[in-house]
Order: structure tokens, then C-alpha cells, then sequence
RNA sequence: GGUCCAUUCGUCUAUCGGUUAGGACGCAAGAUUUUCAUUCUUGAAAGAGGGGUUCGAUUCCCCUAUGGACUACCA
């Protein structure tokens, strides 16, 4: 162990769109490789060919670059000297190692039928597979050697079970739980092979794999601690030393009980997946943290938190900083109910400390979804700067900066309501000579001239001021007036001021 | 049902036998703001219950309760 290079890895199951609970187990591994200089292995988990779904691995790929948690082996990783990282394309390896485990005595054949084996499930209660009833099954420690060489020969189909003894202490060392004892006769016979489609299960696939792979450390999610145990077995009966566990929490419900399940994330709107996903199947779209308005950073300082904290009062981290405060003793040992809310809170942070440059490439995009082309001479930057700190996405800076865009054209009602006074239309109309005798259109001058304007008519301030937020924007928000005036332009300013008193006097 | 894991404010958590039980999110109030936000200040808010061990338990042990995971020829 000590001296040794630190291996992980994240093997996600081609099955669908990655869930954030599994980003979250890939990011504690990265963690720990890099803080031990390690290496992170992409490793495709696709032996169970009947649950493939089309451009799965690749929606892994993408969403792992995109949080920029980046893998040093593996699939999409320009694979590496372990290679090949799919398990479907190992299927060769893994029979020696079944071939093995059967030469050896750990292992056998068995030929009861799915049918049988439910029947048999369903009239015994609590019916395992093990040491106490597997004589009273089909397979070649019941049946005579030649019955089972003809029925291997005639091509039946049969699997692999792992021959667990009874009654034996089997420990588990979990870096997070400390030793977990259990008796090997609660565990059944575990198959390892299924012989109709020529693949292992993923109870052999990935003990075969680690060690072959060389992994040093299996950090993985909690669901994984039942089967710890089998393992071990494994690793036992193959006469193999042992990576060292650590089993993480899980992500439960934001409210009520039970796991996260994408089914939370549309009731209370936030996304359960990093990238949208839409299903190839029955089309259904599943929404992302990145088309959500997440900043990945965030996303990956958020998760960081959930389950696991520095030590210390801080909670913003970046990528290096956690690295290297990173520590698996320091992980919670309960499960973390999933606090979105918290969430946006670390995404208004990080939008915050980001550029306004760097903003305005990510707002681009969704300015011309709307408006088509940006003008050249568009201030989006100087835009940014004026609305970032009232927004938690990166997706709400249109909504917050629509009218430096668009014209208003229908007026707030209750703020017309609230502002809009009988001399409105008259201070608007004088309002305009004052602007239009500004020479220096930028806020401060501009403010100064209006507010000595104001003062010399002694105007009500709160109308009038309101009454112009009314024609720039449309409606009582939005960042300080003369910051508005300046990005808008005297014509445009103008131009909006005539439009408001126009509909106000229709 | 069985096996395993867990249990501090509403939520994420700090505390590794002696603390006024700390921080953050959220919530409430106040301040700032010509708007809406932001920001700032303040506040309310916790050791599941019962037994032990100990001079002393949130912290160690046991029981109960509750929650979770697993219990497939899925991962």
C-alpha cells in the first residue's frame, strides 16, 4: 500500500444519463488521485447488454469535460496501458478467470432455468442460492459429472456461481465505516457468468478489472457495501491482495424519504444530471445543470460539500483547494439529503467572482437565441457588469437584461399605478430637453444634470425617477437608472421616453 | 421478512469525554438602495428515546425507535 501508486476509478454503467449522485462519486475519486498524485481510470461498466442505451458513454464523456474532471486513462481518454476499458471488450479475459475460480473449486456450474429458480423463490420464504441449498438445486455439485459435460457440450444454458462456505468471518476495511463483519451464510452464490450472453456480471467483471488494472482504491457509493463482502470473496479465492474500500453516502430526497431521484428534480425544479439528456427512446428531456445556468465550478464545489467538509468554516473551494484538503476520513457516514437551494447559492457566488468577459461568452449564445445577431457594437460586457449580481444562473441574465436588448412595450400596471401622476406626461416631456442638452452622455454627468434639473423644479424624485425606469425598462427593476441611460444611448433613451408618454396618453 | 449501514438546528455540517454546542444554506427582522435585486447587521433554530461506563457524556457501549441501502442470469 504505502509507496504504491494510487489507481481509482469511476465505472459508470452505460445505462442512461450519468446522475449527479455518480458525478459526485467520480469527483471523490478525482479528488483522491490527484491530492496522491494518482491516476483516474474511465472504466465503462456495459455487461449487461440488455440495459444499452445509445449514447450514454459518450453523454459520460461530455459531461466529465465539462465539469473538468478529467480522467488519465480509459474510454475517451486516449484509453492507456490497461487497455481496452469497456468491459464488453474483455469478455476473453474474464473467462479465463472464470475457468479459474471453476478449476479451482470456488466456483460451479449451475443450469436451473430463471423460471425455476423464481418458482422456487416464491414458494420458499427467504430462499437464497447457498451453502444450504444449493445441493437441492441443478448444478455440477449435484449432478454426476457426465450429466453435466453433456449438458455443457449440447450447448444449455447454464451460468457460474461463486461456492461460498458457510460460517465464515468475512471483514470488510472501509476507509469511511471502519470494519464491517459479516457472516459469509447470509451471502448466496453469487452469479458470475451467464453463459447466454457470453458476458460476467459485474460482481467478477470488477474485481477482475481492479486488479488487473491495478487499482488501489475502490471509492464507490454506499449501494456497494452489501455486496463488499462478495468481494472480498473474490479476492480471496483468486489469492489477490485487496484494494482499500471506502463506501459514500448516499444522496437522498430534499424532502420526504428515499433517494434522489429525477423524479425530485422536475417537482422542485432543479436538474438531477449535469448535461440535458434526452431519452433515445420515448424522447422525453431531462434538464441539465449546464443548459440550467450552472457554472461548473460550482457544481463541483457544491457537490464537494455534500458529504464531505475541509475541516475548517470554508465552503468555497476551488478544484485545487479541494484537492488538496481532500480527505476520505472526513466524509459523513449518513446519507445527505440533496440541498438545491444551497446550490444556487454557491452558483450566485460563482458567477459573481467570474469575469465579466468571461460571462458574456457563456451570455452570447443566449442573447442571439433571442435576438438573432449581437450587434458589433453591443456592450454585453458593460450589461453583465450591471446585472450579474442579481442573478443565480447564468440563463437569468437575460431575463434581468431583456431591456437593454428589446424595447419595452407593455408598462408593469402596477407600477403605472403606483407612479403615474397627473403631470407625468409634462415632466416626461421636459425630461427629454434636459437629456437632449447633455453633452456627456455617460451616467455621472448625466445624473448631476437631472437631479439639478429636479431639484430646480422641485419634482417629486421618486416619481419622476420611477416614472423614466418605467419607460427604459418596463417595469419597476433593474440596476441604477443612469447606468441604463448610458448603455441605452441618448436616442434610444429618448426614443423610449416618447414611446411610454405616447401609450400613457393614447 | 432477512442482512448491513446510519442518526447534532428545517437542510449541509463542526465538535474526535469537560464548549454560552460553532459555521453555512434557507427563514425572520433591521440597515443600505429614487426601483427590483445585491450587500451588511441581528435573530429564531439542534445532540431521536431509554439504559449503562465515567468525577463528567453530543462524543464510548447496549437496547429501542426512525431513516437508508441491499436482498436478480442489473449495475
Amino acid at each position: 500500500m504505502i509507496n504504491q501508486q494510487v489507481r481509482v476509478r469511476f465505472a459508470p454503467s452505460p445505462t442512461g444519463p450519468l446522475h449527479i449522485g455518480g458525478v459526485r462519486t467520480a469527483l471523490y475519486n478525482y479528488l483522491f488521485a490527484k491530492q496522491h498524485h494518482g491516476d483516474f481510470i474511465l472504466r465503462i461498466e456495459d455487461t449487461d447488454s440488455h440495459r444499452f442505451v445509445p449514447g450514454a458513454e459518450a453523454y459520460i464523456i461530455e459531461a466529465f469535460r465539462w465539469l473538468g474532471i478529467r480522467f488519465d486513462e480509459g474510454v475517451g481518454a486516449g484509453e492507456g496501458k490497461f487497455a481496452p476499458y469497456r468491459q464488453s471488450e474483455r469478455k476473453e479475459i474474464y473467462k479465463q478467470y472464470v475457468r479459474q475460480l471453476l478449476d479451482s473449486g470456488k466456483a460451479y456450474y449451475a443450469f436451473d432455468t430463471p423460471e425455476e429458480l423464481e418458482k422456487r423463490r416464491a414458494e420458499t420464504p427467504n430462499f437464497q442460492y447457498d451453502a444450504a441449498t444449493r445441493s437441492t438445486m441443478k448444478n455440477s455439485l449435484t449432478l454426476p459429472s457426465d450429466e453435466v459435460n453433456a449438458r455443457l457440450t449440447k450447448g444449455e444454458n447454464y451460468v457460474v456461481r461463486i461456492k461460498i462456505e458457510a460460517d465464515e468471518e468475512i471483514v470488510v476495511r472501509d476507509l469511511i465505516r471502519g470494519e464491517v463483519r459479516i457472516n459469509s451464510s447470509v451471502l448466496d452464490d453469487k452469479v458470475l457468468w451467464k453463459s447466454a450472453d457470453e458476458l460476467p456480471t459485474y460482481h467478477l467483471a470488477n474485481i477482475v478489472d481492479d486488479h488487473l488494472m491495478a487499482i488501489t482504491h475502490v471509492i464507490r457509493g454506499e449501494e456497494w457495501l452489501p455486496s463488499a463482502p462478495l468481494h472480498v470473496l473474490l479476492y480471496r479465492a483468486f489469492s489477490w491482495e485487496q484494494p482499500q474500500f471506502a463506501h459514500l453516502p448516499l444522496l437522498l430526497k430534499p424532502e420526504g424519504n428515499g433517494k434522489l431521484s429525477k423524479r425530485d428534480g422536475d417537482r422542485l425544479g432543479f436538474p438531477v444530471f449535469p448535461l440535458q439528456w434526452q431519452d433515445p427512446h420515448t424522447g422525453e428531456i431531462s434538464s441539465g445543470y449546464r443548459e440550467k445556468g450552472y457554472l461548473p465550478e460550482a457544481v463541483v464545489n457544491f457537490l464537494a460539500l455534500l458529504g464531505w467538509n475541509p475541516g475548517d468554516d470554508r465552503e468555497l473551494l476551488t478544484m485545487p483547494e479541494l484537492i488538496a484538503a481532500f480527505d476520505l476520513e472526513k466524509c459523513s457516514k449518513s446519507g445527505a439529503k440533496f440541498d438545491y437551494k444551497k446550490g444556487e447559492w454557491f452558483n450566485h457566488q460563482y458567477i459573481q467572482a467570474k469575469s465579466d468577459e468571461d460571462l458574456a461568452q457563456l451570455f452570447r449564445p443566449i442573447v442571439e437565441s433571442h435576438i438573432g445577431t449581437v450587434p458589433p457594437d453591443c456592450p454585453l460586457t458593460k450589461i453583465i457588469g450591471l446585472v450579474k449580481e442579481r442573478v443565480n444562473f447564468i440563463s437569468e441574465l437575460w431575463e434581468q437584461s431583456t431591456f437593454f436588448f428589446v424595447a419595452p412595450t407593455v408598462y408593469d400596471e402596477k407600477t403605472v399605478r403606483k407612479r403615474w401622476k397627473e403631470d407625468s406626461a409634462q415632466q416626461l416631456t421636459e425630461l427629454i430637453s434636459v437629456l437632449e442638452s447633455v453633452a456627456d452622455f455617460r451616467a455621472k454627468p448625466t445624473e448631476d444634470l437631472v437631479m439639478a434639473w429636479l431639484e430646480s423644479k422641485g419634482y417629486h424624485l421618486g416619481n419622476v425617477m420611477n416614472v423614466l425606469r418605467l419607460a427604459l425598462v418596463g417595469e419597476s427593476k433593474g440596476p441604477h437608472i443612469f447606468d441604463i441611460t448610458e448603455l441605452l444611448g441618448k436616442t434610444e433613451v429618448v426614443r423610449r421616453i416618447r414611446n411610454l408618454i405616447a401609450t400613457m396618453t393614447e
